[in-house]
DNA sequence: AATGTTTATCGCAAATAAACGATAATTATT
DNA sequence: AATAATTATCGTTTATTTGCGATAAACATT
């Protein structure tokens, strides 16, 4: 894309949310973390089995919700054991929250 | 891209909380809602002139905003005043403390 | 040493997103 | 009717995302 040419800059805050949003902003990464919630601890081959995608596929979506921290994979040769990072989903949430407490007025611009 | 072909479907849910991540998933989205949140109100030209972003840029960002229903134009010619969907804020909002506050174990992977 | 199991990564194709400048659309004012 | 002001949309370019199959990597078992 024509991008600008000086790299902008965002409060730390707006980019961590950002990020976490996108995570989030698919589907199947949803149900991913509601899967993690429910077993609390998985191999990436019950994903496969859950998902009605490619092996390579759920192993890519994975590698998103653990570039942004929200999950954390343990080796157990040959398998990976994938649960929720605590401590960072704990970060999202509250980042989350702040954001949507943000004093709104009830108006439908001005009507 | 090589899409499955089965429609893959997934819960109301999901596809509502993916949907408004995605909105919420570029910096300057998050920062468009801040403003206005702070501003109450606005015009394009008033964040055109706080985001460094081409007019057609901002609005683009705007519309992403209103597709996904948080926020609203009320034309007021030639100008158009943007403001939050306070409803749909609030039903977003719900939706995110839901889910952050699904029950996870604080395990690292059974470390 | 060879085989099997499981998962990540590579390489590709198609779709979508992000940025821009240019243009169209809308309406008030002249 | 023409002009000015403001914003959305179009067309283009480049980057990123999503999906897949194929392959590589890691380790246990045979």
């Amino acid at each position: 894309m024509k991008r600008t040419i000086v790299s902008l800059d965002y409060e730390k805050d707006t980019e961590e949310l950002a990020r976490y949003a996108k995570a989030l902003s698919h589907p199947t990464r949803i149900k991913i973390i509601r899967y993690l919630a429910e077993q609390s601890v998985c191999f990436t081959g019950d994903l496969v089995e859950y998902l009605p995608l490619a092996q390579s596929t759920v192993s890519q979506h994975l590698k998103e919700l653990r570039d942004a921290g929200l999950i954390t994979g343990k080796v157990d040769p040959p398998k990976i054991e994938y649960c929720i990072n605590k401590e960072n989903w704990d970060n999202a949430g509250k980042l989350f929250s702040e954001f949507f407490a943000l004093p709104v007025k009830n108006n439908k611009c001005s009507i």
